[in-house]
DNA sequence: CACTCTCCTTAACGCTGTTAAGTCCCCTGG
DNA sequence: CCAGGGGACTTAACAGCGTTAAGGAGAGTG
């Protein structure tokens, strides 16, 4: 007689369970039927954990922030443009590592004030290496916008790793804009290589951010 | 005798509606069936001339491209430095047009190949400057990166301009992060005055195009 | 033993994108 | 002048969605 009843459900192991699922069906299949027969429940059942959905999305959000802080610390020594470094690649790591991770990123809120401690981090660095706090939040949003700009024009094309979206074939684009010759030799760097191009856009801003600020 | 019978319906007509009708209920408001409604139409007409929703929006996004061509005509006589700041100025008027025109716009793809023509221009005219044509393209893809995941965060906190989405009050926001004093003041330099740091962050992102490439 | 609170189920609602089938009108060819 | 054929739509329907209301089982408490 193996009467065991489940663990009740609680809202940390619904949004692990919906990230889990997020990167099998995308966004599109994230339906809340689909995360309770995951769990083994009711589709309402989740409504006892969260208000509506967008809730839980919020959840999932926040918790791929806090996986991302786990998954690249900072290191306290870190110049100001080492840790601007680090951290956006944190986040495109992060916003990478789910299906359509910056669509569902930048569509949610937190749910709480955690994020803060990071935030708080990165402008104690930066304001102490001379920049003004309006500079460091400069500093810090710009690059943040960059990235997440980024990550979501890249998962428009390559919704996870090495999955390539129909419709993205680089030969036959060229031989469409054969009118525009410099538009079709620049798919090759448009479309490919995410890795390196990331770097280098990043590296830009934060060169920027030093030009016009000339701190550290 | 009044027989007149409407003029049939084509795409543009639909993706002009529905536009229009975006700017009133929003992405998740805008129904097939509403927009066949403001056309006079039932829904499934809409399928004779667009196969699903996803090519509706597209049109939609390309749409709000052509206006944004139209709306921001540019000076060939620009420095590149110029140049940049046009498009990207022109590129966000054109989204925050629209009620979550970023999400619509970064969500869709162009239906033709129009947008290599300004492409083009732009390339022509860095290239020009003793740009390669890498460096070009980082140029323009980094700026544009950094644009759309600005207006996104943007439009996260206004859908419209003017309208503030709830949640998103300053002084409560400070008061829960008393213990982040540095967060709790950034509140104010993150969360007003769009139009000043949108062209605070762009101006970083050239100067780093300026810094790095040393062109012009 | 009764009560309450927690956590979940069953049933149902209105709405969504989408498909299949049928209808009306205009245009063209014989 | 009339038959036929497509273009442009309607009507009807389907499966699936987020969400709500009502109820029920089990644990803990008085």
């Amino acid at each position: 007689m193996t009467t065991e009843r489940r663990a009740p459900l609680d809202r940390t192991r619904v949004a692990d369970t919906a990230l889990k699922l997020l990167n099998e069906v995308g966004l599109d299949g994230l339906t809340l039927r689909a995360i309770a027969k995951e769990l083994d429940v009711k589709a309402p059942a989740l409504y006892w954990h969260f208000k509506d959905k967008q809730a839980l999305l919020d959840e999932m959000a926040t918790e791929m922030y806090r996986r991302m802080v786990a998954g690249a610390p900072l290191d306290p020594a870190d110049t100001w443009q080492e840790r601007l470094l680090r951290s956006n690649r944190g986040l495109r790591a992060a916003l990478l590592g789910y299906r359509d991770g910056a669509k569902v990123f930048s569509g949610s809120r937190f749910t709480g004030i955690e994020h803060a401690e990071q935030m708080e981090a990165n402008l104690r660095l930066l304001t102490a290496a001379g920049f003004t706090l309006a500079e460091a939040v400069r500093a810090t949003s710009t690059t943040y916008a960059y990235t997440l700009g980024f990550v979501t024009e890249e998962q428009g094309v390559e919704p996870v790793a090495g999955e390539r979206r129909e419709g993205y074939d680089i030969e036959q684009r060229a031989r469409l804009m054969a009118d525009f010759p410099l538009s079709a030799q620049a798919g090759a760097e448009i479309f490919t290589d995410y890795d390196r191009h990331f770097e280098e856009g990043l590296a830009v801003v934060i060169a920027g951010i030093e030009a016009r600020y000339r701190a550290g």
